[in-house]
DNA sequence: GTTAATATTTTGCGCGCGTAAATATTTACA
DNA sequence: TGTAAATATTTACGCGCGCAAAATATTAAC
């Protein structure tokens, strides 16, 4: 196990009786050698683990073998988890990911596809972070780089999108809470980054029409990517203690619903679907920590397996096909609907 | 900016008008060059964009300029954050950061290890697992890779250890409490991963008898990451609606905190100070969600942003002197209380 | 036992760049 | 203005490996 020290796979090749092509062979592909050099392959490699060099091979590859996963914000556990479950998939399939958050903004998000440039990945999964990404860059990037975009889409770049479909999911969630009381606002930021923000305030107001209610905005101010902060002291803005035309609030996700059900337990506002509630909260993505606020908070699920998996799938048979798409391809995941106490 | 097509260094110093090896000096330090030269591959820079293979550049360079981060949950917002200023400061200094967590268990950290280290970092930055980590083969990366560890201290392995003065933070709590009602008890795991636990909970012995009470230890089975799900099951289980010998519970973590604040809500137990509460909880690490737990969490900060500072700076000069420490240095920085409504 | 077909291994070459040593140029200073 | 010292550039070589084509070994077929 630590007999002299190999340096190279020429020394490998020596020490192992083979020459150093058929090692190389190998590496790549353990298959591909006659078993009997196979065994005598993995009986040196025994005495003196040797490995190859990552950046000679990767020099000299046709193709490396790294896929780039990026998305807006490894600090929102929401994305620290599709991340993880999408690196895993990567793993599997023999690749290795390397993962990248542009939670700096859109000029990190390029930055973040420069570094994959250079690496020259096999392939690319980007989620964008949508309405700042810069487009123009972000398409020159995806016509060099076989990309697939996840989570939020970016009209006509890559090769494919796969997201949640919020007409659904929204539409569940209105349908509810109407069913079950008074007809929510809908809370959201004013001018949201993400398109699924969007998407789901027009799907908001298509549901409500559908129901025959009249649709009410609470549209806040604030920037970046601090949910909770906003929800809170927007929430106490404008929601709380306000005489609003309803009590129920349906937010454009979870992170600002936690933030508003934080501001609504800190001024005394009891929430929830009992008597004694005078608030009812609603988010969406059904988040992580949305099981453990107070009360827990309904909300409606992606389908991340779904999408992850189909994202990796199909970053993979491009990979092999070494084609692009003929024609990109679009699919949108139903979420389910999480019904908890807060509404 | 899109001239013919550069596709290696030789090229680009033929259309520059500069010999080749100039431009390799350039690439690793523009200023290593005379101003007027810079100014001449500067202007080529503009026309034809093109940059180093950086798979030929780590072949052949003494050093990579690659610094390995290593956490162990990427999925907990606490590291998510920690390891995004980490990056930042990694960046700065002109490297670049490999991020990895080791979510899936000591295999896994060794197989991160296993992974930089076929990519030959100047350093890396490790907060190791704890107790599970595999201690040898841990010890023997350190030995080969210049290596700082943080959070986690594993004895003796690494160059430097920089941690949370755990004695300091809890005793600041303990006091608190002591003060300001009841004196607590402490919730914890069993058998926790992470060596941090230990030494809170012996500090918090340690603070109850200096302090002349007898300490309480509410020891909890559970595993893995789950610390909400554990806080709220087992809290449910062993704190809620139990008479306990006092109203107070410090929490190990935060994260355990948040499970047991919510367990809590959903009995209608009503946690704080107030009159109408009956039972207070603290926590521990200030995590990014304690804000807008209901209540607010009081809890100790971390010196993170001293500990993120140091660990990239040792990390630097460690690198930059190409020597290890004669004498392995171990810092621990004192946190903060942090009050709110919870305690 | 021979030959053709096939699987495997080897030969030979080049990838894109870092770097030491040799040479040329610039700068500093008398 | 001349010279030495400092700085910049060039020459020449090697890094560790992938890959195509050639050579060889193995298997199958008759």
């Amino acid at each position: 196990m630590s007999n002299p020290k190999i340096k190279n796979m020429e020394e490998f090749a020596a020490v192992s009786g083979i020459s150093r092509p058929t090692i190389s062979k190998y590496f790549n592909d353990p298959e591909s050698v006659r078993a009997s050099t196979r065994e005598k392959i993995e009986a040196a490699l025994k005495n003196h683990n040797y490995r190859p060099n990552i950046y000679a091979v990767n020099q000299n590859r046709r193709h490396t073998k790294n896929i780039g996963l990026v998305v807006p914000n490894l600090t929102d556990p929401f994305f620290a988890s599709i991340a993880r479950t999408i690196e895993g998939l990567i793993v599997k399939a023999g690749f290795n990911p390397l993962l990248l958050s542009s939670h700096g903004g859109p000029r990190q998000e390029i930055s973040n596809l420069d570094s994959l440039r250079s690496i020259k990945p096999a392939a690319v999964l980007l989620a964008p972070l949508g309405r700042a990404s810069l487009a123009d860059e972000v398409a020159a990037f995806a016509r060099e780089v076989p990309t697939v975009l996840f989570d939020a889409n970016l009209e006509g770049i890559g090769e494919a999108f796969f997201g949640s479909d919020n007409d659904h999911s929204i539409n569940l969630i209105v349908e509810y809470l109407c069913r079950s009381g008074e007809p929510p606002m809908f809370f959201e930021l004013k001018t949201p980054i993400n398109p699924n923000a969007v998407k789901r305030r027009n799907a908001y107001v298509a549901a409500m029409e559908r129901l025959n209610h009249k649709p009410h905005l609470i549209q806040v101010d604030g920037q970046g990517w601090n949910f909770e902060e906003i929800g809170f002291s927007e929430g106490e803005r404008r929601v709380i203690g306000r005489s609003l035309p309803t009590n129920t609030i349906l937010c454009s996700n979870d992170r600002l619903a936690i933030g508003l059900l934080s501001a609504a337990y800190e001024n005394g506002v009891h929430v929830g679907l009992g008597s004694g509630a005078s608030l009812r909260i609603a988010g969406h993505d059904d988040h992580p920590f949305s099981r453990f606020t107070c009360p827990g908070l309904t909300t409606a699920s992606q389908d991340y397996n779904a999408i992850a998996t189909r994202s990796v799938d199909t970053i993979l048979s491009l990979i092999e096909s070494a084609e692009r798409m003929d024609v990109r391809e679009e699919t949108l995941f139903e979420g389910r609907l999480v019904m908890r106490g807060s509404a």
